[in-house]
DNA sequence: ATCGTTGCAAAGTCTTTGCATGAAA
DNA sequence: TTTCATGCAAAGACTTTGCAACGAT
């Protein structure tokens, strides 16, 4: 099931958690916004439309707290900020794909990590709890592009 | 073949630089722990022991300009520092296994992302350049450590 | 003697924190 | 009314940069 505003309420109220003005709308903003990785500051322009008076701190404090409770997955895509994507059971497991010309990402849904993480298991009996894939490269749009712009 | 300083050494003048003490102590701190991956910090660290005047400008300075010459390779393991290991071509292909408990990297030796990449290609037109795996839990010895602890 | 390199300190970026005010429950 | 949340500004962590002095070639 796609995560919905009624569950992130219900898991706040459930913790003890107040549901103020600010986090409806960062939580709005994410579930508008689905599919997509937003950092700090895409959030903060975003709430800023809507609340001018909103500070940056806030918004830290929300996106912790939000993964907290398991509503958001922070991923670190090596630009030097955090961003975080909704954590929805609809899709549960899948890598990204960062294209290096616009930076636009991707994501791609695939079990086979899965093999490679009980090979890991069986050879060095690391416990696995976690694992994270990226792909960098250039994304079919982009290829595209140059190949009709150099002929 | 393993990576020496000689051929560090030819790198660097073929693009023009030069060998001052500095880099020479920081490529040897490299060499002398292969398979480790130093954070700046720990760079700056080991280096204070022999050249206490080194300033911390130059680590990074260093760290960037032997990466760009292909020694070194940026790794990110999320804990908010860059670190770096050695570029070498014994171990061309491996993925790190980061332990939650004592924080210990391990590298594991690997194709499978290989087939991963050529599937993603073929699916999405993704031209992969470069990927990274990272897998996150409990190395052998922590949940030895954990078990004879407990009873 | 050149021209890249160093060390220092200042600045930059992202993120966290202290504290008094404010507002949800 | 209690308790948690907010906004602001200051501080923190890591990294980069400007600049004058320095040193490898």
């Amino acid at each position: 099931m796609a995560l919905m505003l009624k569950d992130v309420y219900t898991r706040l109220l459930e913790r003890g958690h107040k549901l103020t003005p600010q986090r409806w709308a960062i939580i709005a903003i994410f579930l508008m916004n689905r599919g997509r990785h937003l950092s700090a500051d895409d959030v903060f322009a975003m709430l800023r439309e809507t609340h001018p008076s909103n500070g940056i701190a806030t918004v830290y404090r929300t996106l912790e707290l939000l993964e907290e409770i398991e509503v958001l997955k922070k991923v670190d895509f090596g630009d030097g900020r955090a961003r975080y994507e909704i954590r929805d059971d609809d899709s549960p497991h899948h890598h990204h794909l960062v294209c290096q010309k616009c930076g636009k990402i991707t994501e791609f849904e695939d079990d086979l990590l899965i093999a490679l993480e009980e090979a890991i298991h069986r050879k060095t009996g690391f416990q696995i709890t976690e694992h994270v894939a990226k792909f960098y490269g250039v994304c079919a749009e982009c290829q595209q592009a140059a190949e009709s712009a150099s002929g």
